[in-house]
DNA sequence: ATCTTTTCTTGATCTATATCAACCCACGGA
DNA sequence: TCCGTGGGTTGATATAGATCAAGAAAAGAT
């Protein structure tokens, strides 16, 4: 729980450095969350209205096309989490989060996160460069997805993440890498 | 010129208001430039150092994937432009931008940016909203490229953004559509 | 205006990956 | 202990779109 904190606090100040009053205040609105397995965070079609930090577990943002649930993305410990776009935009989310293992969060409400960036400039910083530091990690998800065959995006992955594939199932992995879950039981096969 | 800052200054006030002064001073930071058509702004390899505004005309990005130029996107006018993850993360960039018809920019250096960022919690602010709005259009265009065939994608763009038909070439819009110009005239061919 | 170069079109194949279908395996509940 | 349900595997077939190749048209260059 207090690690959590030290955890949470850690991860802001790699991006903007608070004073500390400012992070005895702001600390007051992040709560924190216990969840088990297989639990739903959020649903489409409502609005955002918490930003979530992982600090222990997984979490699996993911959409529906035609009827298939098809993954977007995962978080681990030290990521933030939730559904950021509507969250920012405050329309209905497209897509919704689960846990896929046990968790532990953190979360603040967007009323209070629009309170602090209007109060402390620190944290605004630490807004504008979290925006940035994810719009990094996207267009190189988006040139990821672009330049590489089906192949190629497995093999990337299990360099980089070898680690989820103990964490989620394979038609997860699959629908995140945009191909079948056939298609990447074959690709598996060929490594072993 | 006049219109070009004016142009400038409502399009950063949609999402931050600036006080006189602020945008004053901060105005002196932004340089006017003119260039030809097919102009190279950033080449592949160098940090980007300038943040861009399009005031007139269109800027493609691109990159290359084992020899072949690849799109990544176009400017308009009223957007921002630039090899903005070089330009956020210091490094090499690994893009490039050229001028698909003869634009009028403006353009702030990087350093300035920041100084600028530091002194007016205004122009944080924009900075922080910015990067929200960036983070968005590319979550946006993540969906449209995972979930549409190459003709949806095509009839979609046909539907949006029609005149980009007009401004630049078929193999750069093919490139920007993730498909060959092959793909591109027969989807063309099929609508006429 | 003529020549050259680049872009666009069209047709014939080829290939990666999806789809469909059957089967196996492991695990949780009765 | 048996059964059911969902995830994973494997095989056969289908298909969107790539690739290769060659001609037509448009755009620059001289």
């Amino acid at each position: 729980m207090d690690a959590l904190f030290q955890g949470l606090r850690d991860q802001i100040e790699t991006l903007s450095k608070l004073e500390e009053d400012e992070w005895r205040e702001f600390k007051t609105y992040w709560k924190p969350l216990s969840l088990e397995k297989g639990k739903q965070i959020t649903k489409i079609g409502q609005v955002e209205d918490y930003f979530y930090y992982v600090y222990e577990g997984v979490v699996r943002g993911y959409a529906f096309k035609d009827g298939e649930d098809i993954s977007i993305g995962f978080s681990y410990k030290g990521d933030y989490s939730g559904a950021y776009d509507s969250f920012l935009t405050r329309n209905p989310s497209e897509w919704c989060m689960e846990t896929t293992t046990e968790v532990e969060l953190a979360r603040i409400h967007h009323d209070d996160l629009m309170r602090m960036f209007d109060k402390y400039k620190s944290i605004e910083r630490w807004g504008r460069l979290f925006n940035a530091k994810m719009l990094i990690g996207m267009s190189r998800r988006q040139v990821e997805s672009r330049s590489y065959t089906a192949e190629e995006r497995f093999d990337r992955l299990m360099d980089q993440s070898p680690h989820l594939f103990q964490l989620v199932s394979q038609r997860h992995i699959a629908s995140y890498l945009g191909m079948t879950p056939e298609t990447l039981s074959r690709l598996r096969k060929k490594v072993r």
